[in-house]
DNA sequence: AAACCGTGGAA
DNA sequence: TTTCCAAGGTT
């Protein structure tokens, strides 16, 4: 056995994380599924998420038929939804291309939607016991440091590199192994102040020896988030339902209802749009902007009301800022719900797939809580 | 290759 | 307060 490997079990041993909820059996269904959940995603924030989404879609089965709507329903809140979406892809192509089973190679697993080589390999290794390396952020923060390497991990060429020392040193007890690497990652060698004193490789460590874990990995300095602005439309019928707007499958925010969107200029999802930034003032010819554009796209008859303050919401690449419009339906034709606009009594939208900003919208106005 | 895709915790 | 970044994958 490699020292590093009979090291990092040893330390697992007593150490590890054994009580996570996705580490209590070795169902290919639960393993596959806490995978995707975690895709950069912290432990404690996907963990609710976890133990609900089992509860209502406890197999292939039941996920591959379930709506699209439930499926993110179910996510709404964790964020990057188009592992929601590809979640369920892949659990109908388990079920209509290996026969309910998740593939049991490295090539047939990778060809699953939102199923990348670490996320394959981790599932292969702790369902099927097979020698699997993975390289998530946690090993690959472990790898970088341990051989001090101060190549920028994004390029290809060091990927490349780590994929390479990441297979080399992955043992047969490669389910073991993982884990033990990823819980050193989480717990001991963290992104900042790594508890080097707690460490099992602290020997073996180059980065230590040279005194640069805190330096490692290298960081390349980011541009600053780019804006963009948005109005929302808070519109509610007579019998005080509110309107939903399903936003596109690709996109942010794809597939989830969203209080419809137009920019200052009556364009629709400006949020989709990088290269404009539309002023958030109210001005009359604002007001007619949106209010033609809204009535058109909703064939409604809106009279606008109040605007409600700015408010942000920030993205991982950009920034979003924001302003509710209300407003009222003028007479008494309202627009039928269709595919993609559905009126929602208040209680009832915020059982549905929602952006975090729109949940927090809705809730607020529904009285707390 | 580089941009895109959410949210919240931690310091 | 701002900044960083997390059990990555897709286009």
């Amino acid at each position: 056995m490699i020292p590093i490997a009979e090291t990092l079990l040893d330390w697992y041993a007593c150490h590890g994380r054994h009580d996570l909820p996705w580490r209590q059996n070795r169902d290919p269904y639960q393993l596959w599924l806490a995978e995707i959940m975690l895709q950069q995603t912290q432990v404690e924030s996907a963990k609710p998420y976890y133990a609900r989404f089992l509860q209502a879609l406890p197999n292939w089965q039941a996920l591959a038929a379930a709506p699209q709507d439930r499926v993110l329903a179910l996510w709404s809140g964790l964020g990057y939804y188009a592992r929601a979406r590809n979640a369920q892809r892949a659990a109908q192509e388990v079920v209509t291309r290996f026969g309910g089973h998740f593939p049991n190679t490295l090539e047939a697993a990778v060809t699953l939607p939102g199923v990348g080589r670490s996320t394959a390999a981790a599932v292969l290794a702790s369902a099927y016991g097979q020698r699997q390396a993975i390289l998530d952020a946690n090993a690959r923060r472990v790898l970088i440091r341990s051989h001090a390497i101060e190549a920028d991990p994004k390029v290809s060429a060091t990927q490349q590199w780590l994929w390479t020392l990441a297979s080399a040193l992955t043992p047969e007890d490669a389910h073991g192994y993982n884990q033990a690497i990823q819980d050193l990652g989480a717990l001991i060698c963290t992104p900042r102040q790594p508890r080097c004193t707690a460490c099992p490789l602290v020997n073996r460590c180059l980065a230590h020896a040279q005194g640069r874990s805190h330096a490692l990995p290298v960081t390349v300095n980011k541009a600053p988030k780019p804006q963009r602005c948005a109005f929302f439309l808070l519109v509610v019928d007579t019998e005080g339902q509110i309107l939903l707007e399903k936003r596109p499958d690709s996109g942010i925010w794809g597939g989830l209802w969203c209080l419809p969107q137009a920019a200052s200029d009556g364009g629709a999802f400006p949020i989709l749009c990088s290269d404009t930034l539309h002023p958030l003032e109210d001005t009359p010819a604002v007001r007619q902007s949106l209010q033609a554009a809204w009535s058109r796209r909703l064939g409604l008859n809106l009279q606008l009301k109040a605007l409600e303050e700015e408010q942000q919401h920030v993205f991982t690449h950009f920034q979003l800022r924001f302003r509710c419009v209300h407003a009222r339906v003028l007479g008494s034709a309202v627009a039928d719900s269709s595919a993609t606009l559905r009126w929602y009594r208040p209680a009832d939208a915020l059982t549905q797939g929602l952006p975090t900003p729109v949940r927090r919208i809705l809730r607020d106005r529904s009285g707390g809580c």
